[in-house]
DNA sequence: CTTGACGTAGAACGCATGTTCGATTATGAT
DNA sequence: ATCATAATCGAACATGCGTTCTACGTCAAG
């Protein structure tokens, strides 16, 4: 959470900030600025429209001039920061195929989409999730039917969980991946902890994404 | 998706019923009768009110009377429905402790929640997330660190996947829960399907919950 | 003390906005 | 054709509502 000075907000500048929020969850509208002045303890109007110049000045509240209930709270203003992020279902995983990649054109339509807090994945750039079929990634503690959120990416960092495609077995998996050998050797340990990691000549891996989150639903 | 008889609307209602949603996703707030007016092209304010009569009598839009922009979606209008939940994250599950219970009283503060699309979890009520220590969970293709999204229940069905706490070891685990011999005795079965299920007396266990979803971000 | 910035109050102005009403014209069943 | 009902229109009304202006009080710096 990034808050910029809170400490430098007055008291009831908070409270107008928390009332509006709140009046919003409530009638999912904003409040008017009478509704502001009884609902947080002001004294009068013209005290509403004086700290909330301050809040505006602050970026921390968003206003139509002169519109009624023209004031919303900065955070629900720009729809980049909505609380959800839909996430196309491109195709399913099988240890057999290479991971499918995401198709620019393939509408998100909503019986292929996955809807997830953005607080979770936080930019839903690239992203894209692949139904794992069968138990195939069973050593990534991934099983049949779970949903891999991938980010496609070509650079990963040492550690990180990416599904690789290993063309000299014509075949996907999700490891972890660390660069060995200056590059030219890639360890690959599975994510569960029972089972010995393994290695590959880098010319016949090559990444497809990252591993962004794994949702299970039971 | 349940629509009330979409087909009975006429088509300026619709007009004006997509027009709101849209100008809501743009300015977070509704528009006013004159703005629907001009934004669906209908002839005047009059005929605007006498559609909102119609819709609001379908139940698909929340109007409050006599205010101002006081007509919203009837989906924005009661907070149940919202895209996100917040599951507060009550304690960490380890196998060696009973796992932790939702506190009634706990206030779900920011930094010990999680958002997650209600698409994935459903109704709310009764959820709470566990944070897992360790690899004790690994059976249950559960790592370290992955969040495990419960919702506290007395009720399970065969082959649910539960918490159960395991009064003659003192132990908490992650097992496919299946009563047998008349609910004497259960089948616990890991999620691992190379690992073998095996049988507790009913007595000694006591389920905790059911796991709605398991989140693992990397 | 003076001064100026800041915070406060209350009232008034003026446009915005939801509502209503009477009148007029389809629409459709009998 | 007739009658009831639904749809339409324009205008007027009353008030909701954002804004602004003046006057006053407070407090620290010069």
């Amino acid at each position: 959470m990034s808050r910029l000075a809170p400490d430098t907000l007055t008291e009831p500048q908070q409270r107008i900030l928390a009332f509006i929020s709140q009046y919003m969850a409530e009638h999912d509208l904003p409040p008017t600025i009478r509704e502001i002045q009884k609902g947080a303890g002001i004294s009068s109007t013209s005290m509403v429209s004086y700290h909330l110049k301050a809040l505006e000045k602050a970026h921390l509240v968003n206003r139509y001039e002169r519109r009624s209930r023209g004031v919303v709270p900065a955070r629900a203003a720009h729809a980049q920061l909505r609380d959800v992020v839909s996430v196309p279902i491109v195709g399913r995983i099988v240890a057999s195929e290479p991971a499918p990649t995401p198709d620019p054109d393939a509408l998100a339509d909503a019986e292929n989409t996955i809807q997830i807090a953005r607080s979770i994945v936080g930019n839903g750039d690239g992203l894209y999730a692949l139904e794992v079929k069968g138990d195939s990634m069973i050593d990534a503690l991934i099983n049949d039917g779970d949903i891999v959120i991938m980010r496609r990416t070509s650079e990963v960092n040492n550690g990180d969980l990416a599904a690789i495609f290993l063309t000299d077995r014509n075949e996907s998996t999700l490891k972890r991946v660390y660069r060995e050998k200056g590059g030219l050797r890639l360890k690959l340990k599975p994510e569960n902890p029972n089972m010995k990691p393994f290695y590959v000549d880098a010319r016949h891996a090559q990444i497809q994404g990252k591993v962004v989150c794994v949702i299970r639903r039971t």
